[in-house]
DNA sequence: GATCATTACTTGACTACTCAAGTATACTGA
DNA sequence: TCAGTATACTTGAGTAGTCAAGTAATGATC
């Protein structure tokens, strides 16, 4: 039988199933907005490889999911000036706006999603899950 | 800024992503053993359809999941006597065999994932996630 | 200041799904 | 009993990633 450490984990992947139905928001999936969130707090933009590494997926997976981000105008890479080899990605406005419209109706879905915690299991949960996720 | 309860399943999604990389064992993906630890316990076989239900997956992706697994020997189908519509999955003896392996193996690297947790705080995951997974 | 290793991506080929539509069987109620 | 509806898949087309290999720029060393 599988030990307690993979029971643990496959009901973090049933809760996480879960999260990826319910978090599909105004056209954008839950990967996007998770993407989408780390740009939002930084004002120069953010390099492509820390989103990767922040975000447990390859670099390639990052470029992979800018591109139809830039084509619908949300996200907005320039070139580093100070490295050619690196670029900055960062939301446009009209990305922004449409980011926190996506939040504002995310908060509601993953507040269902967790109505059956309490405030204080909610933030215990999540201290949880920092530990797994870094 | 992300409401608390999409930070929440930010923390979720970002710690799945860990596991999945880390749960690859024996040639087969976290998603497969996420498929074939149900049918496991199973005697007389599970319909797709119920494990799709479970596993927060549509019959689709379960019949596309299943494929690779009937052909690698690890699970056989066969029809369900009471009903013609449906089929029944079960581990070969091999698949049996196999998965006691991944089993084994994946539960030293769930260990080590979830090391930063001391008994107590991996059960209360456990429980917290399973109110979030149903 | 040429070489060698490293970093920051990008691309091709593949896996793991999704949704929408299709097929076949089963169930239900006039 | 049969018309209509629901269930249990399956399939085609598309999205979201992976890994391995490639390119281009940087940094470090002699």
């Amino acid at each position: 039988m599988p030990t307690d450490s993979v029971e643990t984990l496959l009901a973090l992947a049933a809760a996480h199933a879960r999260a990826v139905r319910v978090l599909e928001v105004r056209g954008l999936s839950f990967a996007e907005v998770r993407l989408l969130v780390p740009l939002r707090a930084a004002e120069g933009g953010r390099r492509p490889t820390e989103l990767a590494h922040e975000l447990h997926l390859t670099a390639s997976g990052v470029t992979r999911a800018l591109l139809p981000l830039e084509r619908r105008g949300i996200v907005l890479r320039q070139r580093d000036p100070g490295d050619a080899r690196a670029s900055l990605a960062m939301l446009t406005p009209a990305g922004r706006t449409l980011l926190d419209e996506a939040l504002e109706e995310a908060g509601e879905r993953a507040s269902r999603l967790l109505r059956r915690l309490n405030v204080g299991q909610g933030k215990q949960l999540q201290r949880l899950l920092d530990e797994v996720g870094r």
